[in-house]
DNA sequence: GTCTATACGCCGATAGAC
DNA sequence: GTCTATCGGCGTATAGAC
């Protein structure tokens, strides 16, 4: 199974002949412009200016292409080490900062990604090392796994309904009122009031 | 643009005659069974024993075929008008109550189905008109209507993320605690803490 | 005119020729 | 090692049967 994590952005480790390097920078450019489903093997291959069983031949599949070349891990980023009692908050300020939309973006696509089963694996695998193993451990009281993955959760659906959100909230005080607002729910389940 | 809710379930109205009842009912089946891209055309009019173009000839279009049969509203009817003081823990009990799976699934796939431009707009309109515009208007204090929408997301996140958390809480007394927990948080947004 | 079998242009993936 | 040819499957458009 390809390890979405393990991919440096935009182009992963041990990529090393110029081949596979244009293949992946093409292939990451058209997965984030694009999408997993929209962006196909063939456009990736014109775009790099190969025969498409070229890129086949070296990344097996497109699911173990898209995985390597997402780039996840290099985009999301948060700080998960700061003091507790603030970090609802702060979580939420990075999702939402404008200067991280092409973080957002990629977010975007691997939950749009999750169709299928390989990756939709490869997200909860993701999600688990990124956000649960690092604030699960941090968490004081009782259900601390459980609600790192709830946090999770709430990160995950204010991505897939960010869109939608926008619209109504377009000004720079509507989007720091929304900070507040949900940073103040998932506060709920880091520092759950007794 | 075709009306996810407008489809009664399993089978909407105005499907006259026994083929079209059929193409129905099996397409109903199949999406929910393997989801919008994993059940194809030609299995549903196999299924139904007519011929593809057949299923073409009625539903125009695959998009349409699956927003007119998958009937979430039929299944998706979490209660809004109770006491606002508890409606989170509400609303959380009614999305992983173990006897709403039907409507859990449908959810699921309507999510997943997300990857697709125009299901995308029909799953915020049916999220718009199903919860934002029922709940926003009862929601007490500033930016109600962007509340609404959060809880919205918190509720798409939980769906997205529950077959991975399900795992880490198998036990009925781990899932009532999620449920106060996560209550707790969507609770947040309906009656924020001063 | 209504209906349907066939065909078209994509897709991801594979086998074999150079 | 690279490319050609091809496969089976997809959603969809259309020509032609009735």
């Amino acid at each position: 199974m390809p390890d979405v994590s393990s991919a440096a952005s935009p182009v992963p480790r041990a990529l090393a002949t110029p081949v596979q390097r244009a293949i992946a920078e093409h292939a990451h450019r058209l997965f984030h412009e694009k999408g997993f489903s929209g962006a196909s093997i063939r456009d990736i291959a014109s775009a790099a200016g190969v025969d498409p069983s070229i890129v086949m031949r070296h990344f097996h599949s497109k699911v173990e292409l898209f995985a390597r070349v997402i780039g996840f891990d290099a985009h999301f980023t948060p700080r998960l080490d700061g003091p507790l009692d603030t970090m609802g908050r702060r979580l939420i300020e990075y999702l939402l900062d404008p200067e991280h939309e092409e973080m957002r973006r990629t977010f975007t696509v691997l939950l749009r990604a999750a169709d299928h089963d390989a990756l939709r694996q490869e997200l909860v695998d993701v999600m688990r090392r990124l956000m649960v193993e690092q604030l699960g451990p941090r968490l004081e009281g009782p259900d601390a796994t459980t609600r790192a993955w709830l946090v999770t959760a709430q990160m995950m659906g204010l991505v897939q309904a960010w869109d939608a959100i926008e619209q109504e909230s377009v000004t720079e005080k509507g989007r720091q009122r929304l900070v507040r607002l949900y940073g103040a729910a998932v506060q709920q389940l880091i520092t759950p009031a007794r």
